[in-house]
RNA sequence: GCCGGGGUAGGGUAGCUUGGUUAUCCUAGGGGACUGUGGAUCCCCUGACUCGGGUUCAAAUCUCGGUCCCGGCCCCA
């Protein structure tokens, strides 16, 4: 027997229904906000994920070289390709450009729950502006969509990366070893960011300000502590979400990303049901086309884990019914067959999502298989009612019978 | 990559400690009881010991290794 590969699912029809479900009100979301689907390779040079998050990321792409001798990789995140899409072919469109995109990606890494080798992300990009009407836009469709799906426990933090930065400059902090500490903070690894900063020659009350500007956590209030632009720049973000609608936004400056390109706010939503693979969306400010060979272009992104919002979801109980199809028709005998046939073609030329029994089962069998596959009507062909033009129609709910003619059967069935 | 727990029909399980006849039960699937009416009942059928090596007269059971799954660490773009 073969087995999937490691950190793979199938995707059987309840659970793919379930999925598309959700997938269909992520979509709905992003269009309802302006944004417009974008499709992009699964695979792409190599090169295009080491440029955006550096070398290290090999160790965690499946990565090969095809026949030709190239370099390629299949993708691990949607944002680069999205980048690099935008740096080929998209430059010109009107400002600001808004994209979603919605796809499997995949990493190298050991499965555990929440986390598998061939994911999903939903994503969105907002490319081509600055400012703080822009990032309150990605983080209110961000809010928008979990709270769409129906996840009740989550929670939504805004940071900003340029706080740190600065202070981490000012403190004399090279900037070629920002990146180092900035890590090691992201981790909340404090002994060894403070060892690292007392290497650099950080003084105590430097070091003891860039810790507390890591542990400025709460509501709007807290901004006021925040020095400089960046506190009056997010005091407007989250004013123009409160604006939308958006509330219960925290404040941490300890959100921080591990990469160079996010140049500003940055937020995080995490979903406390999960465990250790909680966080279920991440993003903020960004600026990357120019790593791609486009000119510099400031862009405010986000990526949803789909997979472990799915599974928050479930943690929390949220059911999905399954549907049925609308009609399974069954002939009374093997005579009228062919009539049955006729039927359900006419019903399936209407639109109207139907079945019929194809193994030859008495009417008894049909009718617990119509049940058996969901079915919400069940129309009986006979000779009894084809003497009158007519078909049964029982309601598989209630249980209720109708005589209808055939020619109203599409109506009725509507 | 590291630590720990697991793997018995499609799904869920009993058996494993203490090796021994035809591997238990539920469910699902197919057929029948039931010749024009589902979700009830009864009967029949299909279907499993994760893979490989070792110990043994004999392995689902003991043992070693692989593999996959689960929880955690590392990592997490």
């Amino acid at each position: 027997m073969i087995q999937k590969p490691r950190g793979t699912r199938d995707f059987l029809p309840d659970e793919m229904e379930r999925r598309r479900h959700y997938e269909g009100i992520l979509r709905h979301i992003a269009l309802t906000f302006g944004f417009r689907e974008i499709s992009t390779p699964i695979f792409e040079e190599t090169e295009l994920f080491v440029l955006r998050s550096g070398p290290n990321i090999l160790n965690e792409l499946y990565a090969f070289k095809d026949k030709g001798d190239r370099d390629i990789a299949l993708r691990p995140e949607m944002t680069a390709p999205a980048v690099r899409m935008f740096v080929n072919g998209m430059s010109n469109e009107p400002k600001p450009v808004k994209i979603f995109y919605f796809g499997q990606c995949f990493r190298y890494e050991r499965p555990q729950s929440g986390r598998y080798r061939e994911f999903y992300q939903f994503g969105a990009e907002l490319i081509g502006n600055k400012n703080p009407e822009s990032d309150a836009e990605m983080i209110a469709l961000a809010a928008s969509m979990i709270e769409a799906l129906g996840l009740n426990d989550y929670r939504i933090r805004i940071g900003h990366i340029g706080v740190l930065r600065q202070k981490l400059a000012d403190s004399g902090v090279p900037k070629e070893r920002t990146a180092e500490i900035l890590q090691k903070l992201d981790k909340k690894s404090y002994d060894e960011a403070e060892l690292l900063l007392i290497d650099m020659g950080v003084s105590d009350l430097a070091r003891q300000e860039i810790f507390d500007l890591t542990e400025t956590v709460g509501g709007k209030e807290v901004l006021s502590e925040v020095p400089g632009e960046a506190g009056e720049y997010l005091r407007s973000v989250v004013e123009i979400l409160e604006r939308m609608g958006v509330r219960d936004i925290d404040i941490d400056l300890g959100v921080v990303r591990g990469l160079d390109y996010y140049t500003g706010m940055v937020f995080e939503a995490e979903a406390p049901v999960l465990g250790a693979e909680k966080q279920i969306c991440g993003g903020g400010s960004y600026t990357l086309s120019e790593l791609f060979g486009g000119e510099q272009v400031f862009s405010t992104g986000f990526a949803i884990g789909f997979d472990r919002i799915l599974l928050a979801m479930e943690k929390e109980g949220i059911g999905y019914e399954l549907k049925g199809i609308d009609a399974y028709v069954v002939p009374a005998s093997d005579a009228v067959r062919g009539e049955a046939y006729s039927v359900v073609s006419m019903l399936r030329d209407a639109g109207i999502s139907s079945d019929i029994d194809l193994m030859g089962r008495k009417m008894a069998k049909a009718m617990k298989h119509a049940s058996a596959v969901r079915a919400e009507n069940v129309v009986i062909v006979g000779e009894k009612e084809l003497s009158e033009d007519s078909v049964t129609v029982r309601d598989m709910s209630s249980g209720e019978q109708n005589l209808v003619r055939i020619s109203e059967l599409v109506r009725f069935l509507s």
